[in-house]
RNA sequence: GGGCUGAUAGCUCAGUCGGUAGAGCUGCGGACUUUUAAUCCGUAGGUCGCGGGUUCAAGUCCCGCUCGGCCCA
């Protein structure tokens, strides 16, 4: 806790709702509110603490456990349908007491018995408490609302239902809960309230929770994977002097000491790969990136990147070791939370039970060009380029399209569904942006392909479908990547799509100095005339690559969209926990 | 930044042609010894996001603003 809070700071810190004493508001929330404090008062003038800390069983040889091992010690007395055999579990637990302790979820009086349900982080489990059980004690519980944290002990029963049950002799306030929780059947679905207060939303939406476990999970199977296989995890820097490793728009920082403007990091690479000039041949990174871009459903400005960097391997390895790394994790996933995991993948669109397609750009292009159905486009993309040592099909269609794209727009655009299907006025703006041929390339990948991406390529028996490595993308469009050796106006670099959605960036490292020197000298240049996302010209990086690195491939891949990918998440803020948003008042 | 769309009780939502603000859950009081969205009876709870305008009359129509959502850049 700091105490520097900035006094200038305009509005108060303090909520209306607890400064009910001095402003007080006749609410709903706030008479709910004010009728917990109340009761806890009421505990505190029986000498009992609202906000307990010694916790723990009274009853000598009691058992304090998690409700997972609860459940664990009597597992033989569950059926097959759910329901627990009393016998058994008798038998199973004897006389033994056990010590529980969580959230209450559920306070059900029914006369003389009372129904109570307690939710910790394994579990929930089933109070049944009675006055037989709890003799006198057993009125407190009309103090308990939903939202207590509890602890309780007793003996195992099962209820009529067949449900396993803590028949408690005690039931004791651990913390008072001042504020209700959502409706138990709705829970809470306003998307702003679960993002600002994602403390109740874990509480509230299960599933929600649910993403977040799968989250770790996800990243733990990830550094289980790369340390296997030899890899040396590390961090680097996340405030650079230079903007590098990507193509994006930093945020600007500024140390006071040293009077020195700095950049957030918009990706690690630059710095990993001295790593791998310093001698470590395979090294990981997992951290935060940030990127000074708009927000949608699939950006947020500080974002969790994996970069992993290896000597001696190329992009074509990298593919392979790819398709091994989402389906390891996925399986991990479906280890540890095999229900859930396997509703998501039902839900999911796509399947990574296939081996995943591989496909050049141009051929992607090339293939694009064909299903539109314009007969100008089906020629020219069949047809060879002119440009000398360029590859024959999709670069046939750049050709046509270079001196008269604007003028058949109208036309084309007729020709058939596919063809209406394209973003036309963002095609064309993009295209005649474009400065080159492999720009040209690229932005009719973006335009004919990928929005198709889904459709175009399906498993024939899921009707999923499949993701794609686009691979061989045009050297003017990849500052860092390495020249392909038989057709140097391509790198060898792919990104893997997964229904239509870019989650990987890998290629073979451009390791040649004076190649890389010159390609941070076209992105100067670039920027001069005006580009706004360009790389700095990095002296040191070159410096570096000067003493020599191996031959080496590296890949970048974003775990908030693998995340969101694998949990079937329809956006990035369901799977970061606590996502930019605009000040709550203004 | 642009288009569309939303904000009504603590939560989830209705609110018709502009005419007294509604329900369920939650809360509070009561009944109930096998519930699990418990049930039954009673009851309380509102700055209709904020500001302006039109009107005899605005949750509703108009304008502006704030904060979201979806799509696009």
């Amino acid at each position: 806790m700091t105490n520097n809070e900035n006094p200038s700071n305009p509005r108060s810190l303090i909520p209306d709702t607890v400064r009910a004493d001095t402003a007080p508001h006749h609410t709903a929330e706030q008479n709910i509110i004010d009728g917990r404090k109340a009761t806890a008062e009421r505990a505190r003038a029986r000498k009992e603490n609202p906000f307990a800390n010694d916790v723990g069983p009274k009853a000598a040889g009691a058992k304090a456990l998690d409700i997972g091992a609860l459940r664990a010690e009597v597992k033989d007395a569950r059926g097959a349908d759910g329901k627990y055999d009393e016998a058994k579990v008798k038998a199973a637990s004897g006389a033994s007491v056990f010590h529980v302790k969580g959230r209450l979820m559920r306070n059900a009086p029914t006369g003389g018995l009372t129904f109570l349900k307690v939710r910790d982080r394994t579990g929930e489990l089933q109070l049944l408490a009675s006055e037989a059980s709890m003799g006198a004690e057993y009125t407190r519980l009309e103090d308990l609302d939903v939202g207590d944290i509890v602890e309780a002990e007793g003996t195992l029963v099962v209820s009529k239902r067949g449900e396993l049950s803590v028949e408690p002799t005690r039931v004791r306030l651990l913390t008072k809960a001042f504020r209700p929780l959502p409706e138990k059947w709705h829970g809470l679905s306003d998307v702003e309230t679960r993002y600002r207060q994602r403390y109740v939303d874990l509480i509230a939406n299960p599933a929600a929770a649910e993403v977040f476990r799968a989250r770790s999970h996800i990243v733990r199977a990830m550094r289980t994977v790369f340390d296997e296989a030899g890899f040396l995890e590390v961090e680097t820097p996340t405030m650079h002097t230079l903007i590098g490793g990507a193509v994006a728009k930093p945020f600007n920082t500024h140390h006071n000491a040293l009077d020195m403007n700095l950049f957030m990091r918009i990706a690690p690479e630059l710095f990993l790969k001295r790593l791998v000039v310093g001698g470590f041949e395979r090294v990981y990174e997992i951290g935060r990136c940030y990127r000074n871009e708009g927000l949608s459903t699939r950006h947020n400005p500080e974002f969790t990147m994996l970069e992993f960097y290896q000597a001696y391997a190329t992009y074509e390895d990298l593919m392979n070791f790819t398709e091994v790394l989402l389906r390891r994790i996925d399986g991990e996933l479906a280890r540890v939370m095999p229900e859930t995991h396997a509703k998501w993948k039902t839900e999911r669109p796509f399947t990574i039970d296939v081996p995943f397609m591989r496909v050049p750009m141009a051929d992607a292009v090339r293939a694009g060009a064909h299903k539109t159905g314009i007969p100008a486009w089906i020629e020219a993309s069949d047809r060879k380029s002119d440009r000398k040592g360029e590859n024959e099909s999709g670069m046939g269609l750049v050709a046509f399209l270079k001196p008269d794209f604007v003028d058949h727009m109208k036309e084309w655009s007729k020709t058939s569904p596919r063809a209406k299907a394209v973003d036309w006025g963002n095609f064309r703006k993009g295209f005649l942006k474009c400065e080159n041929d492999g720009e040209r390339l690229f932005c009719c990948y973006e335009y004919l392909c990928e929005p198709f991406l889904p459709e175009d390529y399906k498993d024939a028996q899921s009707g999923k479908s499949i993701p794609i490595f686009i691979k061989d993308y045009p050297y003017e469009t990849s500052p860092l990547a390495r020249r392909n050796d038989a057709r140097p106006e391509l790198v060898d670099r792919f990104e893997l799509f997964v229904h239509g959605k870019e989650l990987c960036n890998a290629f073979s490292e451009l390791n040649d100095p004076d190649d890389q020197a010159a390609r941070f000298r076209d992105q100067v240049d670039k920027k001069q005339k005006g580009a706004e996302e360009t790389m700095d010209y990095d002296e040191d990086y070159i410096r570096a690559l000067e003493y020599g690195m191996p031959p080496a491939a590296g890949f970048g891949m974003g775990i908030d969209r693998l995340t969101m990918f694998l949990t079937s998440s329809q956006s990035i803020r369901d799977v970061i926990l606590f996502p930019l948003l605009r000040p709550e008042h203004g």
